[in-house]
DNA sequence: CATATATATCGTAATAATGTAATATATTGA
DNA sequence: TCAATATATTACATTATTACGATATATATG
């Protein structure tokens, strides 16, 4: 029953905000995304895209692996797909 | 598979508080529970519980009802309890 | 009606989040 | 090495959140 309100809630407020929420929820349907690809598809720019995978990368909600020059990001656990479908109802 | 980012993100956001991560963890226990109670358990002023119940209001996490000059508060959902203990592992 | 109780709202200062241009870093290939 | 590409970080102005005392509102009770 142990609940870190404080570790739990940054989660939760990490994907608290429309952009990083579709962004998640973008990396969920395929799996793994470069962030050129998210820049494209939100068609915000690179910075603020980057500073929104950090975001989620501090908070634990994504990892990223290192694909030559590129960077691809995947949701890092099942408990955030999980999550995510128990919002959707 | 229509997600509504804008509202999905505002629940979320509401979550993304500790003690707003508190107060619904702590309706989801014993079912309903007027404002007094949780200020009496949180140890923080009446105002700031008052305002926090509004922004979980507002998000339409939690629902209210008068019962005389107490106001019980709940989980507005389900989807809520679901997403906690998704959020759990 | 006056008082007590329960809750909400307001005012406001402090802090945090946001968006974005500019700049930095790292990797690849000619 | 030079240029191109991919991404991160910085700087900073704008806006939003937060906490909390003070005040308002509403209801019950003597």
């Amino acid at each position: 029953m142990a609940m870190d309100f404080s570790r739990d809630s940054e989660i939760l407020k990490a994907l608290g905000h429309p952009v990083r929420l579709k962004i998640v929820t973008g990396l969920l349907g395929n799996d793994g995304c470069n962030v050129n690809k998210m820049v494209a598809k939100l068609s915000i720019p690179q910075s603020t895209v980057s500073q929104h995978l950090a975001t989620l990368r501090h908070a634990g909600v994504v990892v990223h692996e290192k694909d030559g020059t590129k960077i691809c990001y995947r949701v890092a656990h099942k408990r955030i797909a999980a999550l995510l479908k128990a919002l959707k109802g």
